[in-house]
DNA sequence: TTGCCAATTGATAGCGCTATCATCACGGCG
DNA sequence: CGCCGTGATGATAGCGCTATCAATTGGCAA
């Protein structure tokens, strides 16, 4: 069933049924309504294929994640399919696994489709990626971090701030041993700027730098407990820890309880990323909640914007991050020694 | 940058480049040498969408869930991904956010891209969308649930099943009065089918069926304490409650510690789909254990199979469920009055 | 009446690739 | 010495659609 099948059956030109479908007003009335009729009672529906060959626009734009096994990707990922989808382009779903070599091979495979834009987590790749990249004439929208040296559209918040931030945080709470928690930080370049502006802010209060990283084994709420027991043996009188995410600070708060540490009273926890765990523990857990959700919706209408000729006027938007304080992280400035 | 100007380059025909490409053992191995090594110099890749029309085949695999919202659905994208990635096969990403009516108008734009294949979650479909598949030439995979009569490829398990296998436990256990407590049944059809098995095996037993039900509002760790305070108002002597998911179980969890109320000595808790929550919290959480990756995985390896001329011999696979007992069910039969 | 413009419709030429068949060179064989 | 099979390469014809320009009509101003 094709166009050329509905035209025959109408009596008119494929073009005229191209146009009835897509470019209504330049049909006449009663012979759009006839095409239409004959559309719905012969099941045609248009080759995207083919359109998109002609056209030289398929409406198709990748979205190249991390992980879909991480739940930090999915409402950014939900947030761009939900503002992209409505305006008619399909997403194409990728994931590099962490892997920068992958990122490579992906992203000029996910050219080959000639699409109309293309979605990437993080601003970090490598030298050939961004070659092609730059030569390649769609808009590339770089999120969930801020670059330097945005490509096209960037739409996150600064991970080297958070670190900042929370290290203020704590200082502010009285806190002054004062740790970070973490692992993959081989391939979570994320990770590590907070980790540059935590350590540097403590650095700039004169406060030591205490910390335990594994680099490769993936989130989880059982590794929290472990890596706060690692910190503990290494550092017995820490105050303070920063998670690289919530499920880490929840193991550790679990771990807290089996151990009977007090939360907040002995040791404060902070995790990041603002999960639904980090509200449901008992104490809640102080977390940094970042803009996922609206990263991808924004990002996603900044390039639908683009690609329906408005370009919008900023091309890098930074949508910060907030500290959700909580219970793990209550215990009164006083009650900590200095 | 086009096959052809790769040809003119190397000094043959666009068939040979081709060729060279995508059937290497058809080109001698000089020549074949010299074209990638042009192909290399020149950053040719090859236009997916030119050559899906030229062949017919795109290796498109769209996938439908109902929503990326809810955690469920993303370790059987995943574990589709995974396995569709590794052949080749790029995926397009829709849902349906549980709208029937927008199931069918995805359905057929989708089918513009005369995919390979077709993922659809769930097993009740329209009349509409029902014919248009059926007419449709291509591989179509349901998962997450059993169908009756199967359109094409069907993984996942019994939900009916689940809801008979939860209530002989409860009953196995000592448990008299026992409740469902669920939302979203308007949509969720799959939850529908385990009340109906759930329902009818405690009538099987002679046992009063009790629920508190809501029809739009989604999952969430807070309705959970709020379901159960409906549920105790209107049934004081409530002994075990099956909840529709481990986010309404945990709320339900966390309520009973505000109100004095042990767990599972005064209330046994079941959730379902065993997400990492359920074995988290303090008790944790007995659930039914969903095989939501391995559903991915298995059906995009049959569906392989299935383009490759390979058809798997059984067209339905049950890949069954798992009560995984915990603290929120292990009080002693005895001590439960009946 | 003539001419012109806008509105509507149609014919044609690709988009970049692959399927298919033709061509050609070469070597073995009758 | 011609015939034929085999392997390698090329020429050509679309795949189904849209961009573009041409053609036709009718209305209206000059």
């Amino acid at each position: 069933m094709t166009l050329g099948d509905v035209a025959r059956h109408v009596g008119v030109g494929t073009m005229t049924v191209s146009r009835a479908l897509h470019r209504p007003a330049m049909v006449s009335e009663p012979l759009r309504a006839k095409i239409l009729k004959a559309v719905d009672e012969l099941g045609y529906v248009r080759n995207r294929v083919a359109s998109g060959l002609a056209s030289g626009t398929a409406r198709l734009v990748p979205v190249v994640i991390p992980t879909l096994l991480h739940p930090v990707y999915i409402p950014f990922l939900e947030g761009a399919y939900s503002v992209l989808a409505q305006h008619g382009y399909q997403i194409i779903l990728s994931t590099t696994e962490y892997q920068v070599s992958a990122e490579d091979r992906l992203i000029e495979a996910l050219l080959g489709w000639f699409p109309d834009g293309l979605f990437l987590s993080g601003v970090d790749h490598s030298a050939r990626t961004m070659s092609v990249l730059k030569r390649v004439h769609i808009p590339i929208v770089e999120v969930m971090d801020l670059s330097d040296s945005p490509i096209g559209i960037n739409v996150g918040f600064s991970h080297y701030k958070v670190g900042v931030a929370v290290a203020e945080y704590f200082y502010q709470k009285g806190y002054r041993q004062i740790a970070y928690a973490g692992t993959m930080t081989e391939i979570d370049l994320r990770s590590v700027k907070r980790i540059a502006g935590f350590q540097q802010t403590l650095k700039d209060y004169g406060l030591p730098y205490h910390y335990i990283q594994r680099s490769n084994e993936p989130f989880s709420i059982a590794l929290g407990g472990g890596l706060l027991n690692e910190l503990l043996l290494q550092q017995p009188d820490i105050q303070a820890v920063f998670f690289a995410n919530d499920d880490l600070a929840a193991g550790a708060l679990f771990e807290c309880q089996r151990r009977g540490i007090r939360v907040p009273e002995q040791l404060a926890i902070m995790g990041f990323n603002d999960q639904e765990i980090a509200n449901s523990t008992i104490p809640t857990i102080t977390s940094v909640r970042t803009p996922r959700r609206e990263i991808g919706q924004i990002a996603a209408q900044m390039l639908v914007d683009h690609l329906q000729g408005r370009p919008p006027a900023e091309r890098q938007v930074d949508l910060g991050f907030k500290i959700i304080e909580r219970a793990s992280t209550q215990a009164a400035a006083r009650s900590i020694s200095d």
